[in-house]
RNA sequence: GCGAGGGUGGCGGAACUGGUAGACGCGCUGGAUUUAGGUUCCAGUGUCUUACGGCGUGAGGGUUCGACUCCCUCCUCUCGUACCA
């Protein structure tokens, strides 16, 4: 019995040599090569040193859509990187006291070797890890040209600082309000730091959306919110007694008439002006800035406010309105100050009912009756109280409003964004370096082009405090490319999105060393057709290489109107790997190690189950038993290829043969319909779960039934290709293919088999299934209708009744509406 | 808080543009093979009901000849929320 199982220990190291040797995986740069090219991209891992089901399941989707394209005949690019910087190296240097280079490059190999024996059809040689010079060069190069366009820019931000360790913390470092290293409350505090202008290209990513049919739409509205285009109104309040004006933006000028106070943040210089002689202002600021940053905790945190002693002056009605410090009002976002309507805005309202600041109720409804008793009126209206505005709607409102502050110089409408700009300089080591030298007469300076790339020194270790790198004398110090004084560079390192932003179009030049990219490979690779990953990059991740793409092409590295602006064609979101019901994770200790499935039970199962159990964008509950399943199933299939060329005693006469001949093209048609819409690797599967089991049951007595058996066996086992391939490769070694599996032809249906005679019809009355006749598959409703009233199981439901309507749905339903006659 | 997505048997899931709900797999039950266990094979398996049949896709309402599918209200879980990647 044990001879008959299939063993892939024993095959897949042998399939795995064989295509190694014969290169079927690297994509062809040839121009003789005339197959139409295809990008398949899986989203690249971070190289924490072990594969984890994530992983798997990524890949693993990557590759089924990779090898069915190349089966289809596309010239396919399926590469493979790193994205090797980043916070957890630094961790695991300050755990194991090695620098994080090591750790980095000896998790990077060990990751190789995982996966490798998955079987994953990657183009290795184009190979990239972003911790390597010749990657990060080019974008310590783009940087420097930012600059020079003014798209790069120095600004003070808000950073977690931790006093002990003297160090800037990461929102994750951060526990409950202390860091996570020294449990010492953390505070803010601003640090000048490097931005890109992301907010220059908002409304073409915005426009650029609608371009992204084969996004999902989930994924689109979540840029669309979060670049978050509103228009509105710039107003200028005058600050009483002062010189200083307090400029907000609001998108309901209509309700500007029911301002009551003003609220800024806690680090607006009019907050902090203001607490210099005030003892217990100060205190509550102090108290501020022991916040999170993270809008979620600001959102939701107990909102805190305190009159600043001053006051604003009303733009129209020249009313003095005072100012407040609220807690939940952001520097970074806007202009740090708001207007306060509490008449109108649900967080207005509750902060002026906590405090007893007045709510004057400026909008009413069409009934005139709207009140603002118990809670804030927030919808559209007609303005009351609001002197020559009175009787306005509130969209004529906003208009007119704006007009009146725009003739007297107090404001303006105006487009703002959520979108904030990117942010990309880190307090870290491990990151590329930021290129830019500090000179005490010449100011910031961008290393010179043939200076680049300024190397990362790979030796030091990080201790937990600050950055090794600002220690590191012989990295620090350098001399001005300007005047040639002695000079101090950048310790800051890039935000590692900076890498993942641009890796997908290296991957077209992976070896290009006179540039960023290499224009023509741009242009025969570029857009991704297909980009696979987690949801958990929709917006950051995604937005940045959109915006980088955007920026590659107005640097003029290629041609847009040949590539595009977009970066990715098609986008497929996978859902996680779930363990009983929550995300699998070490932390957790739920977790499931591949490598022990590979082990016992193969590459091809482990590959056949995450893509079987669930649809690729949802989640995946993993299941022991479920991979026993998929096991069994490769046997199944293994066993049946045995009785290819054999007759049995069955009674398989023509039309049994015939039935089976348009099971296998019904399946191939629904197989290859599955892969095509949205890559439903679990419907493939099953449909071809389904022709196993019509094969299976089928027994040949003659030539014709040998043949179709034949036919049935080999459509199934090339369709198993892109996603068992050694197992594949091997049963089609077994069938005789004339090239091995993965590479073969996929199946073509055969529309004459589909051809039927007669069809079972079902017939409902009231919507409800009564029965179902035999009749030919173009049968009119007529003679439908007799065929339904000669049925004896269907008439006995019609007795007594008239039927007022029949509804045929050809090919599908009879359905009589009746009533009682 | 805000933004987005999901909820179908005991479990994972299927159902083309509104047209037979539960394909396929797991589990379970019974049987065959086996000294036994495992493996493998065969049959059954939403639920209530003796049956006829009724009821069933998170809850409630609506549109329709017909709703898992479309509309409204609500509940609940998950993801993101800008220094984790």
């Amino acid at each position: 019995m044990s001879e008959k199982l299939y063993t892939p220990q024993s095959i897949e190291a042998k399939w795995q040599t064989r295509w190694d040797e014969s290169g079927i995986d690297i994509a062809n740069e040839d121009q003789s090569d005339t197959r139409p090219s295809y990008y398949c991209l899986e989203m690249f891992p971070y190289p924490s040193g072990n594969l984890h089901m994530g992983h798997v399941r990524n890949y693993c989707l990557g590759d089924a859509v990779a090898r069915y394209k190349r089966m289809q005949g596309f010239n396919v690019l399926h590469p493979i990187g790193w994205d090797a910087f980043g916070l957890p190296a630094e961790n695991a240097a300050i755990k194991h006291g090695k620098p994080p280079a090591e750790w980095t490059y000896a998790n990077i190999e060990q990751m190789q070797v995982q996966l490798k024996r998955l079987g994953l059809s990657y183009d290795w040689s184009r190979e990239i890890a972003t911790c390597k010079p010749e990657y990060y060069r080019w974008e310590q190069w783009m940087f420097t040209k930012l600059m020079k366009k003014g798209l790069a820019y120095r600004k003070e931000a808000e950073v977690n600082w931790c006093d002990p360790c003297h160090t800037v913390l990461a929102n994750e470092q951060v526990e409950d309000g202390v860091c996570w290293r020294c449990d010492t409350p953390v505070h803010k505090k601003n640090l000048a730091q490097w931005f890109i202008k992301i907010t220059d290209y908002a409304d073409e990513l915005l426009n650029d959306l609608d371009q992204l049919k084969g996004w999902p739409d989930k994924v689109v509205g979540m840029q669309r919110n979060w670049i978050g285009k509103s228009s509105g109104a710039e107003v200028s309040f005058k600050v009483e007694n002062s010189d200083e004006v307090l400029d907000i933006f609001t998108t309901r000028p209509d309700t500007l008439m029911g301002v009551t106070y003003m609220a800024v943040a806690a680090a607006h210089p009019l907050a902090l002006q203001a607490a210099e002689n005030n003892a217990e202002l100060a205190v509550f600021l102090e108290e501020c800035s022991t916040i999170s940053t993270k809008e979620a905790d600001v959102a939701t945190m107990e909102k805190k406010g305190m009159a600043l002693g001053i006051n604003a002056i009303h733009p129209i009605t020249g009313e003095a309105v005072p100012v407040w410090v609220a807690n939940f009002v952001l520097m970074s976002y806007g202009t740090g100050a708001v207007m306060s309507v509490p008449a109108h805005d649900e967080r207005d309202y509750d902060f002026a009912k906590k405090y007893g600041l007045n709510i004057k109720q400026v909008i009413t409804n069409a009934a005139g009756d709207a009140d603002v008793n118990d809670a804030a009126y927030t919808d559209a209206g007609v303005l009351i109280h609001s002197g020559e505005f009175d009787g306005l709607k509130s969209n004529k409102a906003k208009k007119t409003i704006t007009h009146w502050l725009t003739t007297h110089g107090k404001g303006e409408q105006r487009t703002q964004f959520r979108l904030r700009d990117w942010l990309v300089s880190r307090q870290r080591y491990w990151g590329t370096p930021i290129p830019v030298i500090h000179c005490d007469d010449c100011g910031t300076v961008a290393v010179p082009e043939q200076d680049l790339p300024v190397v990362l020194p790979e030796h030091l270790q990080p201790t937990g405090g600050a950055s090794p790198l600002a220690d590191c004398e012989e990295f620090v110090n350098t001399t001005c490319p300007q005047c040639g004084k002695a000079a101090k560079r950048e310790t800051d390192t890039f935000d590692t999105f900076m890498e993942s932003s641009w890796y997908m179009n290296r991957y077209t030049s992976a070896s290009c060393d006179t540039a960023m990219v290499n224009a023509d490979a741009m242009e025969k690779w570029s857009p991704v057709d297909q980009y696979i990953g987690g949801v958990e990059h929709a917006v950051l991740h995604l937005l940045y290489a959109r915006f980088y793409h955007k920026l590659m092409r107005d640097m003029g590295l290629f041609d847009g109107d040949k590539v595009g602006s977009e970066p990715f064609k098609n986008l497929l979101t996978q859902g996680m790997v779930l363990l009983d019901g929550t995300k699998m994770s070490k932390s957790k200790g739920n977790t499931v190690d591949p490598k022990d499935i590979i082990e016992k039970y193969g590459a091809d199962t482990a590959r056949l189950f995450t893509l079987f159990a669930a649809p690729p964008e949802r989640d995946l509950e993993w299941s022991d038993k479920g991979v026993e399943g998929a096991s069994r199933f490769l046997n199944r299939v293994w066993v049946l290829l045995d009785k290819v060329g054999n007759t049995y005693q069955g009674q398989a006469d023509a039309k049994t043969t015939k039935t089976l001949r348009r099971t296998i093209h019904t399946h191939i048609q629904r197989v290859t319909h599955a892969f095509e819409q949205g890559f439903a690797f679990n419907v493939a599967i099953a449909a071809m779960m389904e022709l196993s089991n019509a094969l299976n049951a089928f027994e040949a007595c003659d030539d014709e039934g040998k043949a179709v058996f034949e036919e049935g066996a080999k459509a199934l086992v090339t369709m198993l290709a892109p996603l068992v391939p050694h197992f594949a490769c091997e049963c089609g070694e077994k069938l005789g293919f004339e090239t091995i599996a993965v590479m073969a032809a996929w199946p073509e249906v055969d529309e004459s088999a589909l051809v039927q005679d007669e069809i079972n019809l079902v017939v409902q009355i009231q919507g409800k299934k009564r029965g179902e006749i035999i009749v030919s598959p173009d049968v009119s409703q007529d003679d439908a209708l007799l065929a339904a009233q000669a049925d004896e199981g269907i008439s006995k439901w019609l007795e007594g009744q008239q039927i007022v309507k029949v509804i045929l749905v050809k090919g599908r339903l009879l359905n009589l509406v009746v009533k009682p006659a």
